[in-house]
DNA sequence: CTGAAAGCGCTTACAG
DNA sequence: CTGAAAGCGCTTACAG
């Protein structure tokens, strides 16, 4: 820039203001300072911009894994918001670590992002607490902060769990298996939770077998579901945590004959192409991702209330897979 | 950090060791400065940090659409190796606009990003020069540049495309569809080239008609297969020129009487699945995201040669929908 | 309409 | 082992 002055003969701030384009400049001191500038290949430095002006026009996004297809439109959706925002995304994944969320939400923070989107691994946020109050504004989304007070946009894992369940149940199943995610997310324990409801509401006993809890790979959801599809009291219908799981679920019963009954938490593409259609509770990742953009930015222009929590509905969809009435040998 | 110097009574300097953890600080000054960063609330600021340092230890990566599937797993490639090397990633979506594309590579070239990863919507890029030359390490990925000479790392396209029409050939099919993504993509072009090489190779004639290159918004590709499998001359076999594609031309084809023959590009989660399983020449976006990462990182650490052409290899891997003989008909 | 000075928060190069 | 000075490349606040 001093050199793009020199050349044009001005002062910095005249090229400041051309670069800016802000007024008052002469239309031919600005030709000169534009000459100089594609005469030198001046490319202007926004780390020293955002160092002046304290706001860095970039938000950080922390989510599970990019290569999720749930978090593929959610992701996009947010991006959309901070476009019409004029800033950029950044983005990393925690692999569904708390120590590899942590390390990435405090270099987001290092980096001076103006806002955290965040689809936390951990259920321990207290380390976030310095950076909210030194004014990084930050939404949780998909799952709640643990143990601070914080923005967050959630799909309703209980009431869809609880609704999946009960369709099973009104589909004649008393023997239904849940498969979800870790207990240390909250999704996966609200799940749960609508699980129980479901069959407690419907005078249904439990067995401790029918629930597991785990990673959501392949082959532990593999073997969780063919316990619980053989032994002593094998379930007739199985509900699927999330759409990881639900994937797993659908190799599982195509590959075993006598089919289970299957509904899904999460939608996913081709589902109603399957033989038979998986039926689901899908939730709006799009929507998702979009709310929590937009109460970002609402705060970023200063909004000052209390945290909110904001919990969007799901909707069952069904297509076949969670209408297959039990097995005979099992009917009640 | 002046503050956390003053109240620790020691210089900036030693502060700025204390921070990065550079050796030469007694362990009493250093206990003295740590009190005083937590005291204080103290959070370095990386900005600062970046100007004076040159490196902003983050590589962007722009590509066309977070939300599809086959920019997930690429994406997160990309990201896993940037964090092998201590680099975030910025990211941004073109929307397959070129003047999108332009906007937020110039974007991420002004946050003086380290290298770039660029999957292209446009087919001019010789706006980027003045950055190249500046120091920005450049890959493209999936496409090559246009009209600048640039590392790539791509998929044999037209290599794929031909194994998979001469696949189709092989079962019998003498009509054949193409429903690629527009001309102005290399892939595209590409892929066609495949097509044409496959049919000229078997002697087979091809109708202008048989031929369809635009946007691949389900709208447009459903009336594409739907136009080229009825008329007077319908194929009996359709080549799909990618996942979008792919998966609409499932969903055309299911919702037909008398099954024609479907080859896709890309690979799709459940497409074994499926009734019939759909063929498809797989490449591995994964593969390919790792790979220009690691281009761009050896340039960054100075590797100094010429601008490399990497192609990768596909793979058919057949399911049963490629293997659906012509309806009879239509047999020769 | 234009510019000189000060400063954003760090690190580098040097001296003690 | 420790620190004062200069500077990274911009913008802000002010004066002319």
């Amino acid at each position: 820039m001093k050199d793009v002055a020199a050349r044009a003969g001005v002062g910095l701030k005249t090229v400041s203001r051309v670069v800016n384009s802000e007024p008052g400049v002469t239309p031919d001191t600005e030709r000169r300072v534009q000459e100089a500038i594609t005469a030198l290949g001046f490319r202007r430095n926004d780390s020293a911009r955002i160092l002046r002006k304290g706001r860095t026009a970039s938000v950080g996004l922390v989510l599970e894994d990019l290569a999720d297809p749930f978090y593929g439109p959610l992701s996009r959706a947010v991006e959309e918001v901070a476009r019409d925002h004029g800033a950029l995304l950044i983005n990393g994944s925690s692999a569904e670590d708390p120590a590899r969320e942590q390390e990435l939400v405090l270099a987001l923070c290092a980096r001076r992002v103006d806002g955290l989107v965040v689809i936390p691994a951990g259920d321990d946020h207290r380390y976030l607490e310095p950076e909210i109050s030194a004014g990084v504004a930050t939404v949780f989304v998909d799952r709640p902060a643990g143990r601070i007070n914080c923005d967050a946009v959630l799909s309703d894992s209980f009431g869809g769990a609880r609704d999946a369940v009960a369709h099973l149940i009104a589909h004649g199943h008393r023997r239904i298996g849940f498969i979800g995610d870790q207990p240390r997310i909250h999704t996966a324990i609200e799940r749960l939770r609508g699980y129980r409801a479901a069959m407690s509401v419907a005078g249904l006993p439990v067995n401790e077998a029918w629930m597991s809890l785990g990673a959501t790979d392949p082959s532990r959801v593999l073997a969780a579901a063919e316990a619980m599809l053989s032994g002593p009291e094998p379930v007739t219908a199985l509900f699927a945590g999330n759409n990881r799981v639900t994937v797993t679920a659908v190799r599982v019963l195509a590959a075993r004959p006598g089919r289970a009954a299957l509904v899904g938490f999460d939608d996913f593409e081709l589902a109603d192409l399957l033989s038979p259609g998986v039926t689901v509770v899908a939730q709006d990742a799009a929507q998702l991702g979009r709310t929590a953009a937009n109460m970002l930015f609402r705060r970023l222009e200063g909004a000052d209330e209390e945290p909110r929590q904001i919990v969007l509905p799901t909707r069952l969809i069904a297509r076949g897979s969670g209408e297959i009435p039990p097995a005979h040998r099992v009917a009640s």
